[in-house]
DNA sequence: CCTAGAACCTGCGAGC
DNA sequence: TGCTCGCAGGTTCTAG
C-alpha cells in the first residue's frame, strides 16, 4: 500500500507477528520480485535462511527488516500493488504471489509477499551506520519522523523551480507523501497543486506540513486508505480512510467546505483532485 | 545540474 | 459477448 499510513500499518502487523522469528527457508516465485536484489534470487535465498529478523522500520514508504546479527536487512517496497501477508502454511496460493518466506518456528503462519503488477519487491542490502539500508539513503526522512528538518524542507522549496505537488512527490525532499495524500493535503491547505514552490513562505510551509501530518495520522488512525482489496494489511483487512477524503477521487461531488464541484486533472499520467475555488491556480491555468 | 515526461507491469471497468 | 481505451495508490531513467 503505497503511502505513508498505509506502510506504516504494514509495519505495525510485521512488528507484532513476524519481528524476532528467525527465517528456515524462503521461496522466489517471480524474480522481477528480487530485481533489486542484484546478485539474483539464489543468493537472496541463501542469505536470509537461518537469519533473526529484528523490529521493522520503515521511512517514507519503504520498510525494511533488520536481520540481527547480519549488519542487513531485508528492504521491501510495495509499489504500487505490493501485499505483505502472515498467512498459515495452508492458505493457497495468492494468483500474484511472488516470496514466500517460512520461519523456523511452530506457529503455523508464513510472511508472503505478493503484487499484481511488481513495480514492488524485496532485496537484500548492508545498512549504513545509522541502520538504513544503504540503497535509501538518498530518501528524506518523512513528515512523522520526529529529526525531520522543517526549515531543510522549506529552503529547499524556495531553491528548486517546480510546483508544490512534483515536490511533494519528491521522496528526496520529503517522503511518505504520494498521489492521494498530496491532494489531500493541498486542499486542506487551500493551495493548488501547479503553485510554484519558490514563492511559498516559511508559515505556508509550515502550515502545509502540519495539514500533512494531520491527514496522515488521520489515516493511521482507521487503519489506511483502500479502494480495493489491493490494499490492504499483513492480515488482510482493508483500512477506511476512503470514506474520509476530501479530495482525492471525488470529481463532481461538492467541496466539503464551499460546495464548489471537485475537479480533476490529468496530471503526470495521473490525476489531480482540487477544488477551483478554495485552491485558485497561480495564474491562467484552469 | 535541473526538470518534464515516458517507461516499467497487470487488471479492471466503461463504452462501443 | 468481446474488444479497445483509459485508468490505477510509485520509482527510475532519459532526453532536452
Amino acid at each position: 500500500m503505497p503511502e505513508l499510513p498505509e506502510v506504516e500499518v504494514v509495519r505495525r502487523g510485521l512488528e507484532r507477528w513476524v519481528a524476532h522469528r528467525s527465517v528456515i527457508d524462503a521461496e522466489v516465485l517471480h524474480p522481477r520480485a528480487v530485481r533489486r536484489h542484484l546478485a539474483g534470487p539464489e543468493d537472496f535465498v541463501q542469505r536470509l535462511r537461518g537469519r533473526h529478523i529484528g523490529t521493522p522500520r520503515r521511512r517514507g514508504k519503504y520498510l525494511w527488516l533488520p536481520l540481527e546479527e547480519s549488519g542487513e536487512s531485508v528492504l521491501a517496497h510495495l509499489g504500487m500493488s505490493g501485499q505483505l501477508l502472515v498467512q498459515p502454511h495452508e492458505a493457497p496460493d495468492e494468483k500474484h504471489l511472488r516470496v514466500r518466506i517460512r520461519f523456523a518456528d511452530e506457529l503455523g503462519t508464513e510472511l508472503r509477499f505478493v503484487d499484481q503488477r511488481t513495480f514492488g519487491g524485496l532485496s537484500l542490502h548492508p545498512n549504513t551506520p545509522d541502520g538504513l539500508p544503504d540503497v535509501i539513503a538518498h530518501i528524506a526522512r518523512d513528515p512523522l519522523d520526529p529529526l525531520f528538518d522543517e526549515d531543510a524542507f522549506h529552503r529547499a522549496l524556495r531553491r528548486k523551480r517546480t510546483t508544490i505537488k512534483r515536490a511533494l512527490l519528491d521522496q528526496s525532499l520529503i517522503s511518505g507523501v504520494g498521489n492521494i495524500y498530496a491532494d489531500e493535503a493541498l486542499w486542506r491547505a487551500r493551495i493548488h497543486y501547479d503553485r510554484p514552490t519558490a514563492g511559498l513562505t516559511r508559515p505556508r510551509t509550515a502550515e502545509l506540513l502540519t495539514h500533512i501530518r494531520d491527514v496522515m495520522n488521520a489515516a493511521l488512525a482507521v487503519g489506511g486508505t483502500s479502494f480495493d482489496s489491493l490494499y490492504v494489511n499483513v492480515n488482510g483487512e482493508s483500512g477506511y480512510f476512503d470514506r474520509s477524503l476530501d479530495a482525492y477521487g471525488r470529481e463532481g461531488l461538492p467541496c466539503r467546505r464551499c460546495g464548489t464541484p471537485i475537479r480533476r486533472r490529468p496530471w503526470m499520467n495521473r490525476s489531480s483532485y482540487f477544488c477551483p475555488r478554495c485552491q485558485r491556480p497561480p495564474r491562467a491555468a484552469s
